[in-house]
RNA sequence: GCGGCCGUAGCUCAGCUGGAUAGAGCGCUUCCCUGCGAAGGAAGAGGUCGGACGUUCAAAUCGUCCCGGUCGCACCA
């Protein structure tokens, strides 16, 4: 149990005793303002069960309640406001249990262990080789990224890994372009990445939009390669060689850690043996020349395992792909598949024919629905496809530029270090906001604008507090941390404003077991949003340096501690943070 | 046609699994840097929560039915 729990048990606790029977503390909630109070309890559910006005119980119990409250407790006191009885909590007690809390629990707060320790596999990076990388993919690497460590830190040992399509028709098309336009020998050196891949798929798709008779050229490339023609395949291998490279950069930039990368390449093989079998049993048949499983009568539509000249397809891949899966990691009881929601559907198909093999293993599809532009989604036909490279590149220079302007005393390496921390938290802070089954629009001019709610907004709170605490280390009269003092001298908090704030660190770690429960990291980036929208109101409000000594020790572990915490907030998110900015 | 998701301020979204006069940000109109950092803060205008029934003391939230948008429904991944 948390603290902040803690403290609201304590407080129902006190209810009960006053209503006479057991009150639950899921019964209390949070009143809509901050004058009203910092917990209240509607008395709707014991007004009818006693068949009195809510209003007058209300006012009973805050006068019952007031009577013999307790010096030592929480509550500061109690008031019936309608048919509410808003409670007030009492600032300094509340600080101290919950800053020691803090303190204590260190980098450990906000962890829980609902995950026990078990393992859980997370797959969630599948860009292809051999195309370009775009800002839709972004999504999918964040919110992996996000969900790898807030999985984490509610005590799941997760297994982060990876799956690439490395054949088929798009590295088909690619492979033939390269060889018409003069192989490997047209292409310098220093331009062997995977952007000039991504490019030359791009130009490959809109000829053959233009001449439609080049497609035999192609499949035939495509069967050659499949038949392992040596010419081909060094090629094929060369050039994949350079998406992973471009994959790697990309990854580490992002701070994507995979412990496992799959490919499609590894697993075309045995996807046919299991289609073979799937045949064998009966569960495959025929149908028109393919080779389907019937899903009819779960309403599941047919599903494709093997196309009509024989070749594998995605599926084919996929049933293989999670039993290798188990195979190498015996040990895991999830596994999920953080995919875009368009698959949805196939996604169900596939898991139903592993229930259908007797394959019953615990397999989650995370949707997310797609990043689109304001002028319709992207995609190669209408060639209005946003790179990463480009974006990234664009984002980079306008961070820079920022940056520049407010710090132009800076040297180079500061202001480089600095802006590629704000570019990261824009993007990603961006693309986590809003939950995950919304539509995300890509806007280059909104995520350009760090003001507002935006991961540079939550960036800059902690910047704030890293000043406070900074300035106060610099100074010669910083007060010693006696332990007597550090004791009693947290109850000396006591503004609105650090209260608010102590209340909104406490919940910290409640937001992170449901974020994770809920595989929803928005709510997490919720919160950051709140935390620095009170961090802003404390500073606003509260003078910490100019502040009596023991005051001043109080409100800077108050300064430390929030900092702390909100950092916690960002790395689950997988932001870094400044320390200046 | 069937199914999934969505519909809250001009725009982009929150709304803690049913509670108080529905909240932010952007944009718009004002104001605040000799102050612990203005990438910040304060104030204002702006809403029949897509619609209708139903459940309930209480519905943006739950149920049913409509309407609108979007995505998916066999040889792409």
């Amino acid at each position: 149990m948390t603290e902040w729990e803690k403290v609201i048990d304590d407080v129902a606790g006190v209810i009960s005793k006053a209503v006479g029977t057991q009150v639950l503390s899921t019964e209390l909630m949070t009143p809509p303002q901050d004058e009203l109070g910092d917990l209240a309890f509607p008395c709707f559910s014991i007004a009818k069960e006693w068949k009195k006005n809510p209003s007058e119980i209300a006012f009973a119990l805050a006068g019952k309640i007031n009577h013999d409250l307790s010096a030592v407790g929480v509550i500061q006191s109690v008031k019936g406001e309608g048919p509410y009885l808003n409670i007030l909590l009492k600032a300094g007690v509340l600080s101290s249990r919950i800053l020691k809390n803090v303190e204590d629990r260190g980098p450990l707060f906000g962890q829980s262990d609902v995950g026990d320790g078990r393992e859980l596999m997370l797959e969630y990076a599948q860009p292809n080789t051999h195309k370009e990388l775009h800002v839709g993919h972004l999504r999918n690497l964040v919110l992996g990224l996000s969900l790898h460590r807030i999985l984490t830190a509610i005590g799941w040992k997760v297994v982060p890994v990876s799956y690439h399509g490395d054949v088929g028709a798009h590295v088909a098309k690619c492979v033939w372009l390269l060889e018409e336009e003069g192989g490997l020998d047209a292409i310098p050196e220093s331009y062997r990445t995977g952007k000039v891949l991504g490019e030359m798929y791009s130009r490959a798709t809109t000829r053959l939009e233009e001449r439609p008779e080049l497609k035999d050229l192609v499949s035939e490339v495509q069967q050659k390669l499949e038949a392992g023609d040596p010419h081909l395949t060094a090629l094929w291998e060369e050039t994949r060689s350079w998406s992973i490279r471009e994959m790697d950069e990309v990854f580490e930039e992002l701070g994507v850690e995979i412990e496992r990368r799959y490919f499609e390449s590894e697993v075309t093989e045995p996807g046919n043996r299991i289609v073979d079998e799937l045949v064998e049993s009966g569960i495959a048949t025929q149908s028109e020349g393919a080779l389907i499983v019937d899903l009819e009568e779960k309403k599941l539509g047919v599903f494709l395992v093997r196309k009509s000249d024989g070749t594998s397809l995605y599926a084919t891949k996929d049933l293989a792909l999670a039993k290798l899966k188990f195979a190498e990691y015996p040990d895991i009881e999830r596994s999920l598949h953080v995919v875009d929601t368009r698959q949805a559907y196939y996604f169900k198909q596939l898991f139903e024919v592993f229930t259908l093999m007797g394959f019953e293993k615990p397999l989650e599809f995370i949707g997310y629905d797609f990043v689109t532009l304001a002028t319709g989604a992207m995609s190669s036909r209408k060639g209005n496809i946003v790179t990463y490279q480009d974006f990234r590149d664009e984002m980079l220079t306008h961070v820079l530029n920022e940056t520049v302007k407010r710090h132009p005393d800076w040297d180079q390496d500061r202001i480089q270090k600095t802006a590629h921390t704000i570019l990261l938290a824009g993007v990603k802070f961006g693309m986590l906001k809003q939950s995950r089954e919304k539509m995300y629009t890509f806007d280059p001019v909104k995520t350009l604008s760090f003001e507002g709610e935006t991961g540079p907004y939550v960036q800059y709170a902690v910047t704030r507090l890293a000043s406070i605490l900074q300035k106060a280390s610099a100074d010669a009269s910083a007060p010693s941390n006696s332990d007597s003092i550090s004791e009693t001298e947290l109850q000396l908090l006591d503004h609105p404003s650090e209260k608010q704030l102590v209340i909104t660190i406490a919940k910290f770690p409640l937001i992170v077991k449901r974020a994770g429960e809920n595989m929803e990291p928005a709510e997490l980036a919720q919160w950051c949003i709140d935390m620095a929208h009170r961090v802003n109101g404390f500073y606003r409000d509260v003078k910490v340096l100019d502040a009596p000594k023991a005051e001043r020790s109080a409100k800077l572990r108050l300064v430390a501690s929030a900092q702390r915490v909100l950092l916690s907030g960002l790395y689950l998110l997988g932001i870094p943070a400044p320390k200046e900015m």
